[in-house]
DNA sequence: TTGACCTGTATTGTGTACGATCTTACAATG
DNA sequence: CATTGTAAGATCGTACACAATACAGGTCAA
């Protein structure tokens, strides 16, 4: 049995499922925007100015601020407050690194026990990424391939891999949006993916774990030439 | 380059490393106390509660729990607060999955780039854990293992994927406990144990993974055999 | 000019009180 | 016995107050 469908969830009954308190708003704004790189790392969380940005009180934003420092998107300095988490090029290195594992194991699992409706769903996003690399909008890349590995991971069974795997992500947002983004990607990647695809959709584990470790190896091998060029010379107006 | 010692970190250099908060108190030891089951998985933590108990105000435990609701210890039902998280069988033997994936891929890179003061580190952390079987302190065992597996990682130079290890072992901190109080542990898991770190002594990746594989899958079984039993007749005086 | 010392301001750390809303339990009613 | 109404208790969110610390800037002496 998969994890697809929750357990004993009968849909349009329950009123809202779960009405949002002003705080998970709050977190989940105050997240995107930081993964979103709204706020560049370093960069100061003032309590005060996050009440007025977010509108709510210093008590919801310190919750919040806990709960990202937590999830490591945050770094909280004692009598100095919150900055956005820096990102160490070894530590990126790790995270494709671990990727490259869950990921392909994932993969692999997913080729054995994929349902009619989630391979459906991976070939939706598949196409949505195609369409998002063909009108420019690299934002709704991202979202589509999120939406792709989420399917496989499901598809896997792979539940809590799958929420190490996010929450790895958000650490490389802004590396994942320059890889993305980046000269040749829209084929190369999207093509490294329908390979993924065509091979779980074929039922062959093997070869899925494989596609799926070459495309995270090519999308860290980006990664760290983008960070090189970075530390070398980060302004090159200034 | 290993990953060994953190970059940039001169040690003695710094004035105080960092003054700990009230906060940082309170969380060390609330969290302890949920790892350490003197608080039962559904258990309320009721906020006025804890407050009492830990001796600080509101404020600080309400930031707390946000920060172990992130961690995946609490999970907070709205308007009703948080509870001790459930482990789900399911989810504990992702975790293991997860954890034969990174603790192999560790032991294989530390049995390459050890320094002898890694490997004396964890042949510490080894005795420590034939004492403490021997003198019946499982609480002593567990401490001395997660010792082992931190000199382990830091050989390997995967200082990320520590990290999530240790998130992830402290939501099946009752089934390690379990399954090292498991009769005839301390031979076969300390013995497995002893293979790993012997492979990694002898520099040799492949089996130091093979054995780190295996040492992880016996502990899985057991696990699985508990879950099982807990399932079936948990109280068996009752 | 350099360095030490002092001071004021800004921000965080922590505690406390209050109203609103939701959940739950219990009592009243048919 | 089932249903409804009410009340207690908890959380959610806000506002305010005070202490402790960090940082910027100025003053003054060597």
């Amino acid at each position: 049995m998969t994890l697809a469908n929750p357990p004993s969830r009968r849909p349009g009954l329950r009123i809202a499922e779960a009405p949002p308190t002003l705080r998970e708003l709050a977190l989940e704004r105050l997240r995107t925007a930081i993964v979103e790189h709204h706020f560049p790392p370093g960069s100061r969380l003032t309590e005060r100015d996050l009440c007025g940005q977010l509108g709510v009180s210093r008590s919801v934003v310190r919750e919040v601020i806990r709960h990202l420092e937590a999830e490591g998107l945050v770094t909280s300095i004692p009598h100095h407050g919150p900055i956005v988490a820096r990102l160490e090029p070894e530590a990126a290195e790790q995270i494709y690194e671990i990727r490259a594992l869950l990921e392909s194991t994932a993969a692999h699992d997913a080729a054995q026990s994929a349902t009619p409706e989630q391979l459906a769903a991976m070939r939706d996003a598949l196409s949505a990424i195609a369409a998002g690399y063909a009108a420019g909008d690299h934002h709704g890349v991202i979202l589509s391939t999120t939406r792709f590995y989420e399917a496989m991971f499901a598809a896997g069974g792979k539940r809590v891999a799958w929420e190490v795997v996010k929450r790895l992500n958000s650490r490389i947002s802004w590396l994942r949006a320059m890889t993305i983004a980046s000269p040749g990607r829209a084929t190369t990647g999207l093509g490294q993916m329908q390979k993924i695809f065509a091979a779980i959709e074929q039922r062959k584990p093997e070869a899925a774990a494989a596609a799926s470790r070459g495309h995270v190896t090519m999308a860290a091998a980006i990664a760290r030439a983008l960070l090189r060029e970075q530390a070398a010379g980060p302004p090159p107006s200034g």
